[in-house]
RNA sequence: GGGCGCGUAGCUCAGUGGUAGAGCAUCUGCCUUUUAAGCAGAGGGUCGGUGGUUCGAGACCACCCGCGCUCACCA
């Protein structure tokens, strides 16, 4: 039976041991797989009102997560949704269950139906008076015992803790190491807060294509993948603007899409080849507007997910509540070096950057080079959220001009904690700049840029048919989650982040 | 892609050139309020791979594979 479930010969000592209780079992005429069971109380539910619950009879379920024989009878603990609960078996109370009970194992999920009490020790538990195998595991669970000591403080032996094998087998991980659940659980919070946000704002929430015969609407390079019908190259999204603002010209005036975007690039703790973005429009408003917006959305985020405005992160206390600071890029840089980007040449700034010990390739924009000094001298500083405005045009194919300073476009980021959350900016509806726009962005592609921007005519033709003024948004919901909940690296906000395949 | 680090039993790890180890898990026996249950015993390893140095390599060297952290770009 073995020779085709297994090839991993170390395992198979331990798994062939169970293939041999499963037939036991088997032969006991108990099913090993279960089709129900009315689960009407949780562990935690049950340990934080004990006086409601005590000599109740409650029916639960989870999974075995340690057992403790003593001949005649057992203490086990169950895990299930909430945490974990002892559960106490005699064979003179369950007799033939009770020689089940021998039979299990680690990882095996069971119900139980019984009463509450109190050990001697003063543990919450419940005594078994039926006990029901719902599943039986046959791949042994990376054991994680744990202790908690009078403190409260939980203190774990034997932790699960190859990440890689937490990212590649997940499942197990959030079994061995249920915290991280929390993580999940905001995440899913966070995107559930923003998407009401946005309803309540009169937001259409719609759905535009991933696969795309044209890329755009960010510096990326694609996914390159081939449509057999139609014998096509498509692309896998990048972003979702290009075609949130066709929607704009359309005359939905309020659009947005929580979406997956997939960029070809390398994998590091703040990139997964493919995230969330949510990417919002809004007609008639300009970046003004958007900081109103943005500020007053995160700030009912934090209040709604995390319970305040006012959140300790790494150890800071952030207060996401409005008005965030409001800075404008080379006034900043001007203040901390005394460097006028605007007016200073090229070749000068080049030198200042490099200075600094950024190593330069030579052939950066001077947008770039302005970029590269702001990482260096001012984004370190902006801890309290902070929006930095009008960016140089050249970083910015897609934003328009600003109304009164040459060079630079109606753009801002949002920071916080020197990191970016979100980036806008007032949307470029003339149609003629946007062509020249793109032109120059092929340039750059023949200077072999490879994530410049392609021109997208049909884009173009329907800015021609006039897009009004236009306000857009865009926020990294990964990145916004690793804030809110601590985390330093995106694959510990990812579920199933992306791996190299097992061999 | 560059730099640093890691890879030994199912899990967590020790082992600095001389016969592969510990705790937990597993198996056998005892044990009816234990809790990292306990007591007595047992099994379990191609030390990531290949080559080299050496009388002798888990350890030293080279290359390869995998992973983590970090730097560069971005969201």
């Amino acid at each position: 039976m073995l020779e085709n479930q297994s090839n991993e010969k170390e395992l198979n000592t331990l798994i062939a041991r169970r293939f041999e209780e499963l037939e036991e079992i088997k032969n006991k005429n108990v099913r090993p797989y279960e089709y129900e069971y009315d689960v009407d109380s949780y562990s935690m539910q049950i340990k934080n009102d004990y006086e409601k619950f005590e000599g109740k009879t409650v029916k639960i379920a989870g999974r075995l997560m340690a057992i403790r024989k003593m001949g005649k009878a057992s203490f086990a603990q169950i895990q299930d949704k909430e945490g974990r609960i002892q559960i106490y078996l005699r064979r003179d109370e369950i007799g033939e269950q009770y020689a089940i009970f021998k039979l299990l194992d680690i990882g095996d999920l069971i119900g139980v139906e019984g009463f509450v009490f109190k050990t001697k020790t003063g543990e919450i538990s419940v005594h078994t008076k039926s006990l029901t195998l719902l599943a039986k595991s046959l791949r042994p669970i990376p054991i994680a015992k744990e202790v908690v000591d009078e403190n409260g403080n939980k203190k774990i032996y034997d932790q699960f803790a190859d990440k890689e094998l937490r990212y590649r087998q997940r499942y197990v991980d959030l079994v061995v190491n249920p915290e991280i659940k929390d993580v999940f659980v905001k995440r899913s919070k966070i995107i559930t807060s923003m998407r009401n946000f946005l309803d309540n704002n009169d937001f259409l929430e719609v759905d535009t294509p991933i696969l795309q015969s044209l890329y755009g609407g960010a510096a990326a390079k694609p996914f390159v993948t081939h449509h057999n019908a139609l014998d096509i190259k498509l692309y896998m999204r990048i972003a979702d603007e290009l075609y949130l603002k066709r929607l704009i010209v359309g005359g939905f005036d309020r659009v947005y899409e929580i979406s997956k975007d997939f960029r070809n690039e390398g994998m590091d703790r703040t990139h997964n080849p493919e995230f969330t973005m949510m990417e919002m429009y809004v007609a008639y408003k300009d970046y003004n507007w958007m900081m109103y917006f943005v500020e007053k959305m995160v700030n009912h985020i934090a209040i709604e997910v995390l319970g305040s405005a006012k959140v300790n992160i790494e150890g800071t206390e952030i207060d996401f509540s409005p008005p965030w600071n409001r800075i404008s890029m080379v006034d900043e840089i001007k203040k901390e070096t005394n460097i006028d980007v605007l007016s200073v040449g090229k070749e000068d700034l080049a030198e200042d950057v490099k200075k600094r010990g950024v190593k330069l390739t030579g052939g950066e924009s001077k947008g770039k080079l302005i970029d590269e000094l702001f990482s260096i001298v001012v984004e370190p500083k902006l801890i309290q959220p902070t929006f930095v405005m009008d960016y140089p045009v050249e970083l910015s194919p897609l934003a328009k001009k600003h109304r009164t300073r040459e060079g630079l476009v109606e753009r801002f980021e949002g920071f916080v904690l020197g990191r970016e959350i979100c980036n806008a900016f007032s949307e470029l509806n003339d149609p003629i700049d946007q062509k020249e726009r793109f032109e120059e962005q092929s340039r750059f592609i023949e200077e072999g840029d490879e994530e410049a921007h392609q021109i997208d005519e049909d884009y173009v033709r329907a800015l021609e048919y006039g897009m009004p003024p236009t306000a857009g948004l865009g926020v990294g919901i990964d990145r916004l989650v690793m804030l809110f909940t601590n985390q330093s690296s995106i694959r510990d906000v990812i579920l199933f982040p992306q791996m190299r395949p097992e061999k």
